[in-house]
DNA sequence: TCCCTGCGGGAAAGGGCTTTCTCTGCGGTA
DNA sequence: TACCGCAGAGAAAGCCCTTTCCCGCAGGGA
């Protein structure tokens, strides 16, 4: 690889000068002997080492994101905020996936600090764990203390900046709008029972319940893998327990989508024999048939405005921001049947939206 | 931030014993020493500096990808394939999203090399522009000349490793399956012109169907974005000039499923009255209604192949592997209904509209 | 007793860049 | 004419590590 003293030999000049006419710094140089700099960069095809300048430099630049997965459809709405303000404001992202493990997870803290990062962000679930949370709690503060800005999203372990959704509202919203559909008998398929995302939608899902003078009892709820596969999964024990649900709730839309397909591959007709409610609206929701009736939350906005929390652009925020979630209404969640056990024969044609909420 | 020096101070001892201890050099150093310096590091919080490492270090070990989009399922899918290889081998990967933009693409190659990546895989589709095809090639030979590897996938205009998709022969099925349906009037939804993956695609089905005796008019073509929303607005278009088709060929999944909900906002049947073929099978192929019918390219196992290339893992592998598509049979096409033009009195049950526009 | 060997440790030389500081030479002022 | 100031260029000091090279010392063989 040439390097800038390469270059500063083939223009004949010094390696100062070079690097001030590369970098356009502000101190000025002849127009002659910038362009023989220049003449000689294309010709040896020079390229900075960036390790190099990053090491001369003092200022950080690159953002650190981590979360579970960017490929899950959540993250990726998340890291399209997370990128369109850190490309507005000429920041370098490096996002590592930590797939849930709690490890991974703190190793990239350390990674990503090695590679002194100006800023990291923290995206996903917290976990129901003492000691994982003490052990990251000191990492980021060690990391703070050196000057580097710090946002989580999504999860509440972190003293610092954060972006919450609301995660237990979304849930109340769910159980809310299926009390007013009706359903008594309401089965739940879960994410893992150690990430607070869990237990925070459950939460507003039993408080919705318990309301209305209804229940949630833990042999309605599954817990599997926040996946397609898990939801398919977890559908499948939660009927053959309690083949009387009239509702399932799926406490993310990929796991929805999981519990469409075991509930089509049973015959069960959605939202006529009964319904599904997914969470957070990703984009694939609408396309699904019958469309996903969900509740949304402003994924890309999360992004959005972690990043800017962490880099401190526009008005001085508050460190804590809850983003509301919201009911889209769609066409798998439809009234309680007529009786609670659908007659084999005639499925109801019962339709979204003639009840009220 | 602390520093090598500042451990070493601490535990009194060089900075180069402090690296050793931290490095699990091979040069032995006393217990008593080791402890001293590895407690300095637990108080200090120490970190090595990546970039300064890397400076040190004479070998390269990250490996950098350039992507159109990695939250499209296209390329999470290739990139799972290449993380599982890359893990294996202990490499950290530097994910870049072009967007499809050839400029960023180029831009990324600088970075990339400026960073000291020891291979550069670029997936996706090639673009028909020979300036720009000119230009990577000749900064890909130049980085080629220091000693980093490069692979592609899908793309032909780089001579080096390719790992490339049957895109042709996948084009070729989807144009048999229709025929061997009965169908004549087949549209197509396609990506943009300018990529030579929409255009091999195309080429493959033209040449199923003048083997059947038919032909595919300019007219019954559409460009659009890659994407969902391009995927319905272009069989919008279709069908508005030319309402007698009975299949639709989309030249991606996403396309295909913008298709579907198109077709569902007009209320015409799957496959009943028309058909619609997708084209790589991306997971969620399977979760919408009807499932969907494509073209399997093994995503996966692409992003492994590369990856394997370019570590020079396994046997000399040959430089370009061809990997095959196949047809997946689901349920979105159907033969060609009795009559084509689809009786107007009896319009199908109209589903709510999701308006495609 | 002397020399050689091998082990454990430190000094110091990079690695490629940025940036401060220094130096030279010129034009302008007293 | 002597001096000052400044523009433009270079020298060199880092930035933080790794790794080679070298040194001192203890133990073993002749």
């Amino acid at each position: 690889m040439a390097t800038l003293s390469d270059v500063a030999r083939r223009a004949g000049v010094s390696p100062a000068t070079a690097s001030r006419v590369i970098n356009g710094s502000s101190k000025p140089v002849t127009d002659e002997l910038r362009e023989r700099v220049l003449a000689a960069v294309a010709e040896l095809q020079y390229v900075p080492n960036a390790h190099a300048q990053l090491l001369a430099r003092s200022h950080r630049s690159a953002v650190g994101v981590i979360v579970h997965d960017v490929s899950d459809p959540y993250f990726a709405e998340i890291t399209r905020g997370l990128q369109r303000v850190a490309t507005d404001q000429g920041r370098l992202l490096m996002i590592c996936n930590s797939y849930r493990d709690p490890d991974r997870e703190l190793e990239y803290v350390e990674l990503l600090r090695g590679h002194q990062v100006a800023a990291l962000i923290l995206a996903g679930s917290g976990y129901h764990d003492e000691a994982f949370t003490r052990q990251l709690n000191e990492k980021l503060a060690a990391y703070e203390a050196t000057g580097g800005r710090v946002a989580v999203i999504g999860r509440h372990e972190h003293s610092g900046d954060a972006v919450m959704p609301d995660n237990r509202t979304g849930g109340y919203l769910a159980g809310r709008e299926l009390c007013g559909l009706g359903h008594r008998a309401i089965g739940v398929v879960a994410g893992p029972r150690i990430l607070t995302t869990t237990t925070d939608r459950l939460a507003g899902l039993r408080q919705a319940l318990t309301e209305q003078g209804r229940e949630l009892p833990e042999r309605r709820i599954r817990y599997a893998e926040f996946d397609r596969d898990g939801g398919a999964e977890a559908t499948a024990r939660l009927l053959d327990a309690d083949p009387e649900l009239t509702a399932i709730v799926a406490l993310n839309d990929s796991m929805a989508i999981g519990a469409l397909a075991t509930l089509r591959g049973r015959g069960l007709a959605v939202p006529q024999q009964i319904s599904v409610l997914g969470f957070d609206d990703m984009p694939i929701a609408r396309d699904v048939t019958p469309a996903l009736t969900t509740v949304r939350l402003p994924l890309v906005d999360m992004g959005v405005r972690a990043m800017s929390l962490v880099l401190g652009v526009g008005a001085p925020t508050p460190r804590v921001e809850v983003l509301p979630a919201e009911l889209v209404r769609r066409d798998t969640a439809g009234p309680v049947p007529p009786s609670t056990r659908a007659p084999a024969g005639s499925a109801p044609r019962a339709r979204r939206g003639d009840t009220a909420s």
